[in-house]
DNA sequence: CGACACCTTGACCAACGTCAAATCCGGTGG
DNA sequence: CCACCGGATTTGACGTTGGTCAAGGTGTCG
């Protein structure tokens, strides 16, 4: 069960000014679809843009909690460690994802890119003191913490009732469901993160996540392309397999 | 792993006007802590209590969410159930806490008394409509959303990543410690849910729940005091066992 | 005192983990 | 362009944790 792994290298972030909200690509998928573009522009004042490669860490759990972040490009792991190594996987972040909720003073969990990524970064503390002039951006955060919360409680229903082969085809429709929402194709769906991170996401390990893909695949509900992309057969059998909650 | 149950009762509750929310035993560890006396008056003018006897339904997943509601008095769980009947506790309430979080039409769980519960009722579209005027709150409202998410990922933690043993003894860190936070004391602890709640929140089945006290009290780090009550001998071997995050 | 629900214990089993060995594949250098 | 390298993935053989099934035990409430 141990998952031991090297530390990995710092970050050795580019920084530039992020100029204008208004040109933002992923504005609309982000919190800041609910502002006007005054306020916009208001927001646009405290922010910059900054870059990391694929494995470089954003931001560490139990550290202090400096900035906040908008996805703009590129993949993001979430995870916290155990004191012996044990890692597991707590969400992943695509364009448009907020970085940072836990309003307190530091972080709860680690970053990572998966991809090569481009945040816009806020500082916390002046983002703090801008939110009480911008009520709609304080109740978009209210949102979408419960919004992460309730994906949360369905991730914990997966890791606490679900078989290894329910867990593959939830993740599947999730990450398909998630591409949609950024109005990128339902099926052939890109999986940017290795093996290991979708086992430590899941609460399984490699072995188990890569026999259960075969089986699927034998049994032509998905086909894979390449490594990092799978293309969905049969969404049904799919959403079949993934055994939903009553709510849903 | 299927954990079909009977439908249980339909709630037969008793209701009254809250009176003076000043009275209130559990405001200071309820999100009405916040409020200065003026704006208690105000939000006094929207509640009612309810009670509920246990085993009776306070909310169900997927219904319209009309309420959110304060814990009085008692213990609730909560729960998501999937299609088949296998169900995951998702969390347990006690005096103080907050019910009713996701700001949804509809519910994202389902919620049971299991010691007989007194709530505070808030009518949702009138809290909302209240936020407004009360903006404390809803930045108390957001505090205890993320605390509630970070509650969660921790849950994500224990049921990815841990033993069975590992497990229990996270459980029972966490209701001493949130027995402290009620300022009681945090050794012998009260276990007001029963073996199958247990199980059926930390992702396993009540004989493994049994066996695994029964080996712990072996050990001589709990003893058990009644059917409902633990006495933790070595709090340090406790927590020792129930292996921490990074963050903690 | 009996019924019933809950809990504990035991014997056995299977899903998933562990360990080990291919295999694949992209990148690199000749 | 092709051989090689190294990490990621797949596959196989086997082990273990925790689940399943079944049989008592225990406490509570009428």
């Amino acid at each position: 069960m141990a998952n031991l792994r090297p530390a990995l290298p710092r970050p050795s972030p580019s920084f530039d000014l992020a100029g204008r909200c208004g040109a933002c690509a992923i504005r609309e998928l982000s919190i800041c679809s609910v502002l006007s573009a005054n306020e916009l522009d208001l927001l646009c004042t405290i922010i910059s843009t900054i870059n990391f490669e694929p494995g470089h860490t954003i931001i560490t759990e139990g550290e202090p909690a400096g900035d906040l972040f908008n996805v703009i490009r590129g993949s993001v792991r979430l995870y916290k460690l155990l004191t012996d190594g044990r890692r597991q996987v707590t969400g992943f972040l695509f364009p448009g994802d907020f970085l940072g909720i836990a309003l307190n003073d530091t972080y709860a969990y680690s970053a990572e890119a998966i991809e090569p990524v481009q945040l816009c970064r806020f500082p916390r503390r002046k983002l703090e003191a801008l939110l009480a002039e911008l009520p709609r951006l304080e109740r978009k955060l209210l949102g979408t913490t419960a919004h992460e919360l309730a994906a949360a409680q369905e991730q914990i229903v997966l890791l606490g009732r679900k078989s290894a082969k329910e867990r593959l085809a939830s993740f599947l429709v999730l990450l398909s469901d998630r591409a949609l929402k950024r109005r990128q194709p339902a099926s052939p769906v890109d999986i940017p993160m290795t093996r290991t991170d979708i086992a430590d996401y899941l609460g399984l390990t490699t072995e188990t996540v890569s026999r259960t893909l075969t089986q699927m695949r034998q049994e032509k509900v998905i086909a894979t392309i390449q490594r990092n992309r799978i293309d969905i057969l049969d969404p049904g059998g799919l959403i079949e397999l993934a055994g939903g909650t009553i709510g849903n």
